[in-house]
DNA sequence: TCTATCGGTTCATTATTTGAACCACGCCAG
DNA sequence: CTGGCGTGGTTCAAATAATGAACCGATAGA
């Protein structure tokens, strides 16, 4: 393990629950030798990714961290922020893999990875055009947005005139509701007859949905737990998604895959 | 030098300039061994301090600064973000330095720092009382927002009641017009007799003038070259300020002391 | 085809990191 | 007041990890 790893993994022990570290705390945490751990703090400190509290010497993140955040906002296009993220898990879960921002009333491609092999795909020219309650990503954004916007969406004359069955406010709300308690959203053969997702929200810096990330697959390739073991590895990377745009996931947000979530919501 | 220095200091090499490195290319900025750059750039790409390109093979600043400044905006206090840039400022300033945020139309003190032992100080318990084109602070923020704020203040009915002399737009906007070219605002016993000081704007991550940096001292301790030198010693950490509270200074913002600027003002 | 340039790798040499012991300070209980 | 304990921080021989010249393979142009 090079020293660089060690000392740059130092910096992932500054959490919420432990925003100041002193010295021996880090010391305990990573079990290595103090003047190691304090070499490498001070070497943090120098370049600014650290700051020491002069009173309680505790240390905190510091600057240099929000200065390269800064840069990187500004020259890493968003595409490129999720890129690595949405490509891997399009390679793990072997399927297309979606992430789409909220424009007006629509949820429109930002980035999309289809890197598997099977020959039977899934097509999404329209992808986007759906009302929001069709799709799995769009019921996985209603579910986490303030409920004004689900009123304002039933409202929507596009909403209404889409499709011929007109959804019911209140059976609507119930299943928005069961996607909030587990976690993710889902659809199964609904918007087009075999093709299925799961779909999770992104939330922005300050913790409000803005986006989505969606595993769409042909129903024939998913057996009876195909949607929960798509939704538990999807879930497990959203953390990830949301932070490597610059979110924060709200915390009382189920984010990993738990059969009890899974029963609760149904 | 310890390595871990050498490797963050990799990470600075990328800029709006140079968003996209090569291995060739950090090689050439850092005149070190192309092995030894290999092995920093992996090594911080492992943990997320960078990301490759698969296509072209080129580093861009990664998730992990990312996900770390969100901890650090979540976790240290806006006060504690720039406390230590404020208390060596006023150290090497000697004299008294604060900074403020706008709410409403006053600017109120976020931090100060006095770290010197002149006998002579300055009162400052009416701070962010006075309107705005009375303190060196209100007019740094006026210059480098948009007009319609300016209008807005001067249309304050508390504006206009305070003190005697109602200001003329046309002489506030001149003035203005001076403070953004040369880059800082001054006053000189206009608001108190005694008090003189200089001020900055520090801004959001939209580049938006949000707060002020300022520095006031005794006109006593004030000779002819004081304000200038104060003036300079200021906009040189005016940058740290901004980037330390996830800020971005505008690109077209003079951040430099220089003769040129302080004559083309005048 | 030949060459230049790119990213990346190897392995003996070298220099840095490491950690047990040590120091100084502040705090609390007796 | 004092002695013990827990801090943060330092030292220097020993151990280990970083280094760099040479090398590899792929790619793009001339």
């Amino acid at each position: 393990m090079s020293t660089i790893s060690k000392a740059l993994g130092l910096l992932d022990l500054f959490s919420e629950a432990h925003p100041r570290l002193g010295l021996t705390d880090v010391q305990r945490m990573t079990g290595r030798d103090k003047a190691t751990v304090h070499r490498h703090l001070t070497a943090l400190e120098e370049i600014g990714f650290l700051e020491q509290d002069a009173g309680t010497r505790a240390y905190r993140l510091g600057p240099a961290i929000t200065r390269l955040a800064g840069m990187r906002a500004r020259t890493v296009a968003e595409v490129e922020m999720v890129r690595s993220v949405i490509d891997a898990l399009s390679r793990d879960a072997g399927e297309l893999v979606h992430i789409s921002r909220l424009q007006g009333f629509d949820l429109v491609d930002v980035y999309h990875a289809e890197l598997h092999d099977h020959p039977v795909r899934v097509s999404f020219d329209a992808y986007g055009l759906p009302p929001l309650f069709a799709t799995a990503s769009g019921k996985a954004y209603l579910a986490f947005s303030t409920s004004g916007l689900l009123d304002m969406a039933l409202a929507d004359p596009r909403t209404v005139q889409e499709g011929a069955a007109r959804p019911d406010p209140h059976a609507v709300a119930a299943e928005l509701s069961q996607i909030a308690k587990r976690g993710y959203a889902s659809n199964r053969d609904t918007l087009r007859i075999g093709v299925s997702s799961v779909a999770i929200p992104v939330f922005d810096a300050s913790a409000r949905a803005f986006a989505t990330c969606s595993i769409a697959y042909p129903t024939s390739r998913g057996g009876a737990r195909r949607a929960a073991d798509l939704a538990a590895l999807l879930m497990s990377r959203g953390r990830d998604i949301t932070e490597a745009m610059g979110g924060a996931v709200p915390p009382d947000v189920q984010t990993i895959w738990t059969p009890e979530a899974e029963r609760a919501a149904s």
